[in-house]
DNA sequence: TTGAAAGCGCTAACAG
DNA sequence: CTGTTAGCGCTTTCAA
């Protein structure tokens, strides 16, 4: 069933070793100039296309490379896969996409399954329930290429690619401060992702910097990241029910920012007469919303271009690479009405 | 670089043939049980994995399917993937995404590029400029298994997913009908796709049911469904400064829906007061626009986990299939304000 | 019950 | 310039 063409149908019907048909393809220089016409035309005529397993199983390596990922239906990840797709493409990797659903378990089962499959390399933003990265360490350590992109694991060496948390969580913070807000809290994701200790920081020092106090009441988590609804519903009855009212909400985290509009209309506040909102989120949308939203963009798709360019850099570099590099790319702040006071 | 183990290693530490490691790692019976038990604790220590490639050569297959969509950062295919993804891997396929971008050149030269990658079959859903399908009739030919999801070529027979598309559209339509419009316009996206001949003809029903004209100056195309925002603004400004003006839109495709809202803004009109909408989209966001959006959604996850299901049992069939099934699934419409009328 | 050997498609070292 | 051959990791006859 579908039985392509090899190297050896081309030889038998032009009376030729495997080896000759293989240089002609190939492009070798030590072959005849009118067998390499032969061959490339018959081969042109019948499509036939190099076995790109066989090619694999040869030189060890199967020209894919692995992508980890918690989910693809998220602005943010899609946006960034684009761009690892269109480098990759261009290199000749394909892209084995994995989704880990947030849960550190799936999420060392992506990375057994990938290996067995026998990528080239790793291209892993981390689960926000990944606590231990020993796996990630101990691959590092055996010299297997990995790059981390977003959401990386900082207690381990290697090439990674992020967005300047700090800055976009103050920015968007002193933004609000800015408008008049005095009372902000925030809205976070689980605790062990990197992400969120910069963008809590950069939130605090906002803060700290206009003299505003962060009480810990005002720090409100939810594990699953706005995946599930009833975690956002709950975090922010809390806030919103609390004696001191916050003003106005700061969220770490793409899902978890668009999932506060209709939890807090549902609850019955305005945005922003009654609370004013801002965040992080790829959505491309996020100016229609009502009210249009205050976000702290990230350049998704650069981000996955990078990271990719790195992990195939380092596939295919011909020592080992023990210098590695940490790009930081900067965020967009886009201003909207969500976080003006009335 | 990262080496791993092979059946010889295992053969060669412990005094065994190759072939009689891998009848124990395959449970074959023809093998003593002590035999066996050595064999498999010391795979297990090692943490042995077979070569995914030298099987694949071994026995023609690549055990991965190639999804050819138009874009990964869309909200219809981000969520089908996640459906594909989550039957591909129980099934212990990988998946291999490559995006048109609604080039019908693209999509020729990355169906070339998976058949090249010897993928075992392919899950289409055509890019809007494809007018000539002519490459997977000659596959399909040949025996080689194709499903398409959503965008369908209905000139092969072949199995199809898709959704009732002529309900949907009909459905959305009347709902604007029974809001008290009677002046619609339709913006749709390019002719080729059988989806926008059903959406377009959904929609024709309804407003026929109903006695009201679909005048030629009511149908508005945008070949790039959205994605490029100058085209939405012409289309819609035209529209709107037509002498008898549309009291309302019906947009037939995702992106195109959602373009829809900051564009009839821009140009000064207010949803649904000057301008009723409703339109297929399966943004999760919808219902936070402003104004909330009426729209017709898709079971996306559900369509990709049965296009693969389809698609890996044909590849999985001992003989050849030659009676195809054409699923249908249904849409979910949501009522919200911006088809209200004022 | 085990081992030897061929073969999947391709490349490359070695002969000629 | 071209052919022969071994080998990548694995399964599967065929022999023993």
């Amino acid at each position: 069933m579908f039985k392509s063409y090899t190297i050896k149908d081309i030889a038998k019907a032009l009376n030729l070793s495997t080896s000759t048909v293989s240089r002609a393809l190939n492009g070798s220089y030590e072959i005849g100039t009118e067998t390499k016409k032969l061959v490339l035309d018959y081969a042109e005529k019948i499509n036939y296309r190099p076995n790109p397993i066989a090619l694999s199983l040869k030189d060890q390596r199967s020209r894919s490379i692995g992508v980890i990922v918690c989910e693809v239906a998220n602005n943010y990840f899609s946006q960034a896969i684009n761009g690892i797709e269109s480098i990759a493409y261009n290199s000749g990797y394909h892209v084995i996409i994995s989704q880990t659903h947030e849960s550190a378990a799936r999420e060392a089962a992506n990375v057994q399954n990938l290996l067995s499959r026998h990528v080239d390399g790793l291209l892993i933003s981390l689960s926000a329930e990944t606590a231990d990265t020993s796996q990630y360490r101990y691959l590092h350590e055996k010299g297997f290429p990995i790059v981390f992109f977003d959401r990386v694991a900082t207690d381990i060496d290697t090439h990674r690619v992020t967005v300047d948390n700090f800055k976009g969580a103050f920015e968007a913070t002193e933004e609000l401060i800015h408008s008049g807000y005095k009372k902000i809290a925030i809205v976070t994701n689980n605790a062990h992702l990197q992400i969120r200790h910069e963008r809590f920081n950069g939130f605090k020092a906002a803060m700290e910097k206009h003299g505003l106090p962060v009480p810990d009441h005002y720090v409100s988590l939810c594990a699953h990241g706005g995946m599930i609804i009833g975690e956002v519903e709950e975090a922010l009855t809390q806030l919103m029910g609390l004696p001191d009212r916050p003003e106005a909400i700061f969220s770490t985290y793409d899902r978890l920012t668009t999932a506060c509009v209709p939890v807090l209309k549902q609850l019955g506040y305005r945005i922003p007469d009654d609370v004013g909102l801002a965040g992080f989120t790829n959505s491309d949308v996020s100016g229609s919303f009502d009210p249009p939203l205050t976000v702290v963009r990230q350049p998704a798709f650069m981000m996955g271009q990078l990271a990719t360019e790195l992990l195939i850099k380092t596939i295919e570099s011909k020592f080992p690479i023990h210098e590695y590099t940490s790009e930081q790319v900067g965020t967009e702040l886009i201003v909207r009405r969500s976080s003006a006071k009335v």
